[in-house]
DNA sequence: AGAACCGCCTGCTTGC
DNA sequence: TGCAAGCAGGCGGTTC
């Protein structure tokens, strides 16, 4: 499923293939999604991610704005071929972009204004101190808290669980026991992961792909996503999978305290 | 107000 | 083998 560096990589693809080109056809297969006229002629003119949102900025100041929730991808394709669960196209005079998402939970719209706030966004504008004022208080869960798209957005289930492996903090802690040093080797961790992560082009653990079709390479790389039974690559301990919410969380007892 | 829970979806895996 | 149940989970909305 993707988040941020899966989101961040398609971003960067899309920038060098679709900036400064302009729109030739729209076309829903999906009548969930809504209806998005007269795209035709417009130029996408930037290409911006906000947490797990891919912003296409038009050159009349409207906005695409694409969420793929679970299990939706963007493929570019410059041959007239039809995969499966395709819900959206956009064409250009090259090829086209394809959203493919076979359970339909990912969203697209067109927008007048672009008010997804950056400063809970880790990589961008991310403001540490404004981030504890409002959250260093809260009696909930570490991880559901990194989880809350209006705390720390684009943090997913995967990179959850491995900033809190390395950082090594309990998934069990609540948000208010937190010491200001486990605060700020979070903070440095998740940094470090998803630029990782980034650089790998995303974990392909089951169906992520990126603009291209091709794995990302950064599942050879979780240290506890995935791993339940098997050893801790730090101390040899067996990961364990425990249920928080209604997601898994793969932790390593020994390591995280 | 804040924490917990629900519903949207459907392909894949598991169990009888 | 076949079918049903269970699972995957981001996130906005609802409930407690």
């Amino acid at each position: 499923m993707p988040e941020m560096p899966e989101v961040e990589t398609l971003c960067r693809q899309l920038r060098n293939k679709i900036c400064q080109k302009k729109i030739t056809g729209c076309r829903m297969d999906d009548a969930k999604l809504p209806a998005m006229k007269n795209l035709e002629g417009k130029e996408v003119i930037a290409v911006e991610r906000r947490g797990k949102t891919i912003c296409l900025s038009l050159d009349d100041e409207s906005f695409i704005k694409i969420h793929l929730r679970m299990s939706g991808r963007l493929l570019w394709v410059e041959e007239a071929i039809k995969p499966k669960y395709v819900r959206w196209t956009l064409r250009f005079s090259d090829g086209k972009i394809l959203l493919i998402d076979p359970r339909r939970f990912a969203t697209v719209n067109l927008q007048k204004t672009n008010r997804e706030s950056l400063k809970n966004d880790l990589m961008a504008g991310f403001d540490e101190k404004r981030f504890l004022e409002s959250q260093a208080k809260r009696k909930v869960n570490i991880k559901t808290l990194m989880m809350d798209p209006k705390a720390m957005a684009g943090i997913g289930n995967i990179y959850a669980c491995e900033i809190l492996h390395r950082s090594k903090i309990s998934p069990f802690r609540k948000a208010d026991a937190l010491t200001p040093s486990e605060w700020r080797c979070l903070f440095k961790n998740a940094k470090i992961i998803m630029k990782e992560a980034i650089e790998k082009r995303g974990t392909s653990i089951s169906d992520w792909r990126d603009l291209y079709g091709r794995k990302g390479e950064y599942q050879d790389e979780l240290q506890v996503y995935g791993r339940e039974a098997m050893p801790c690559r730090i101390c040899g301990e067996n990961i364990v999978r425990v249920k928080q919410g209604s997601r898994s969380t793969y932790y390593c007892p020994c390591c995280q305290k």
